[in-house]
DNA sequence: GTATATTAGGTGCGGGCGCACCTATCTGTC
DNA sequence: GACAGATAGGTGCGCCCGCACCTAATATAC
């Protein structure tokens, strides 16, 4: 005996529900956005969002520890993608004058072409899969529970 | 000249909201995560997440093609993870007497008592970093969302 | 000024994992 | 029965990335 009651602690199935979910939507629909950005552009998921936040930034170029704030990649990893973007032609890296540790990385020309097809059918892609399943009223309150998330002082409703 | 202008096609900041942020919290709660169970377990979360569906399994037994479904690796994958699991001896492999090409992963006592420990603490990190900021009803809303994503028949709100 | 601590970026090493492929087995057709 | 195709699990190869560490440059203390 002793055999049921093997229980463990566990999550409750309202918990489940919403961080199960959470875990299930971002894991199926990564699988999906890197399989496309790789079929169409021969780029990965965290390649493509360098050459998104360089196109954002001013002079479309970015300090190499700028690129690693606020990416799921460590500054050595974010070297390693600057390396291989560089290698296709889609960045070039140029040593910062203000600071000669550091270094910029820069789109060019053939990035932000690359950038604009991977980015056209990304946004059908997340679109379809996720974002037109939610209208815009509820589109708001999920980018306000993910501040929430973000910051620990904002546990006010 | 043609220098500004060179905007590509992108994300409302509505969609940049919902979408990025989830891409973001879940980053940084993977990240935590991640650290929490190989500081206090020494496991990865991928190991984790077998240990845990092992448990809640009949027999706490479960065929490795049912571990790679509705998980985030591919059949390879899980068969390394069994492997590694194996090798600290928190689940056997059996070989499976109705389909002997086919192999059970078991959870052992051993696994049992390390997954207690393992979930007591994660599902204290995942509640206080997460779960916590949400209501009962929030949280209802959330699995009812991420169940939208999941069933493309389920449009209707 | 010099000495020390910190920071930016890069790299050798090791581990994890997907892809393609292998073997063994099961299933279906004849 | 024989045989083709599909399927379960495992593995060699290559890529990716974090960790620890390195070098060069900057910031701080004295």
């Amino acid at each position: 005996m002793a055999d049921h009651e093997d229980r463990v602690a566990d999550f409750t199935p309202l918990e489940a529900g919403a961080w199960g979910g959470l875990l299930g939507v971002h894991g199926r629909l990564m699988r999906l956005i890197e399989q496309d950005l790789a079929e169409r552009c021969r780029i990965s998921h965290v390649e493509f969002e360098v050459l998104l936040r360089l196109s954002w930034a001013e002079g479309r170029r970015m300090r190499i520890q700028d690129l690693a704030a606020d990416s799921v990649l460590t500054r050595s990893g974010i070297s390693r993608v600057v390396e291989r973007l560089e290698r296709v032609g889609l960045v070039i890296r140029e040593s910062a004058p203000e600071d000669r540790r550091g270094a910029y990385a820069i789109l060019t020309d053939a990035g932000l072409a690359m950038l604009r097809t991977a980015l056209d059918g990304h946004v059908v892609l997340v679109r379809a899969r996720f974002l037109d399943r939610f209208g815009p009223d509820e589109l708001e309150q999920m980018a306000a529970w993910w501040r929430r998330v973000e910051d620990p002082d904002d546990m006010a409703r």
